[in-house]
DNA sequence: CCACGTACGTTACTAGCGGTAACCGCAGTC
DNA sequence: GACTGCGGTTACCGCTAGTAACGTACGTGG
């Protein structure tokens, strides 16, 4: 890969204009201020995000702060700090999103074209949120144990989703005895059909948004089993 | 000389000895030669992956080669050929295994299940190969593209799966009119099913493996549509 | 008043990364 | 003998995440 050119650096004496000025009567805002100044450098930290995807550099995100690299540090610890807070809006969102989906009114057929339809318009929506909530772009290990424990720390999101599809079905659905781990089998596994034909849909837009949710709300409701043979007829 | 500390370099002549006497004779195997020499870069290659999981960096294999770096950036220009390189053998015996099962005797849900026992034994009797291949580790874009194209360069494993058993079921199943789209759609579906659910399960093993397959299975026939709604006990 | 704690901010560094330029030496071939 | 190509090296570049040390404004408490 060709060297980049180096990333600006943050102007000098630019963030601090007029500010202090505003709050001299309060006192003890002192929690809230700091509360606000995270949420400010998220927000930054999010334009250089959108703008430049998951592989951003802590400069640039300081640049565009207006400041430089150990502030955000002292905020979010490391990098994977920054990127779980950054993070977590998004996915509160979304699965908030998710749940009143599953929670609408009909009957079930429409409940999970309506789920299906609202992770694809958002993914549709802001495919770059959903580019940088899906592939963390290398979360650094960061657990004590090396070796072999597997998707622990990866793609968090993802099993959020499963998790919380799988409570859903659970409360929703009568499922016999083993109830909870068909439950939660089948949460992971409506979720990960979700993601992959998303993404693939997403890059490729074979078709338009209601037949993908048609056909995989048809792949849910068997009809992989009871479509004909097609050597048969041959 | 700077106070930089430089990082092990590899130790000096250990890597040919007592080699070159042996192929005297044979003259114009030039090409074999670099074949062999490639395969073997390969080897060191994924014994560190194996060992240090997806992040190893080029200085690591190198040395485990005996060698430096300039010569594996010769051998497969840079970090993501070669770990298209190390992919592809993975990716093409588990494809072979995949397909095998998709075609193998029995009726179609026998099929089914073979194919989920098929990927999810791959993945659990070596969850470091799986781990490398689904999760990259952040594959350099590469692509002169800047923008929001999404997906293209990321989790390829899985988008070769989905194309994949696309093709299968559009060639075994009668699916009507836009049978193509509905065949890929299923197969990526399926493809993120599989992977989703598997890698949960392998990190958590809620159940065993048969139990897992049958219930996937039996999600795919139909049971989210027919099991009995538990709020209302009619 | 002065000292303290605390936030914000900087400069200047470190080790390590992917990747490259320039060079060496050895084989075989025209 | 000159040319070419491959295996190999050293030494570098620009970049990254992360840190240490220092400075500056502020409000509080002895």
């Amino acid at each position: 890969m060709p060297p980049r050119l180096r990333d600006r650096q943050p102007i000098r004496g630019e963030a601090e204009t007029g500010r202090r000025a505003v709050e001299t009567g309060h006192r003890q805002d002192q929690r809230t201020a700091t509360e606000r100044r995270r949420t400010e450098l998220l927000e930054a930290a999010e334009r250089v995000v959108l703008r430049d995807g998951p592989e951003a550099s802590m400069n640039a995100i300081a640049a565009e702060a207006g400041i430089t690299k150990p502030i955000l540090y002292r905020h979010f610890g490391d990098k994977s700090g920054l990127y779980r807070a950054l993070a977590k809006r998004h996915t509160d969102a979304l699965l908030a999103t998710l749940r009143a989906a599953l929670d609408s009114p009909g009957d079930r057929r429409d409940r999970v074209e309506a789920t299906l339809h609202a992770y694809l318009s958002a993914i549709e929506s802001n495919p770059q949120v959903y580019r940088f909530l899906m592939h963390p772009a290398e979360a650094p290990t960061g657990d004590g144990e090396k070796g072999f424990d597997l998707g622990r720390h990866q793609v968090p999101l993802l099993r959020r989703m499963g998790e919380e599809l799988g409570d859903v079905v659970a409360e929703q659905l009568d499922l016999g005895p083993d109830a909870g781990t068909v439950a939660r089998v089948w949460g992971h596994g409506i979720v990960g059909m979700m993601y992959a034909a998303g993404d693939w849909w997403l890059g490729e837009r074979p078709c338009p948004r209601d037949e993908l949710v048609r056909t995989l709300a048809d792949l849910l409701w068997g009809r992989l089993s009871t479509a004909p043979d097609r050597t048969a007829p041959q």
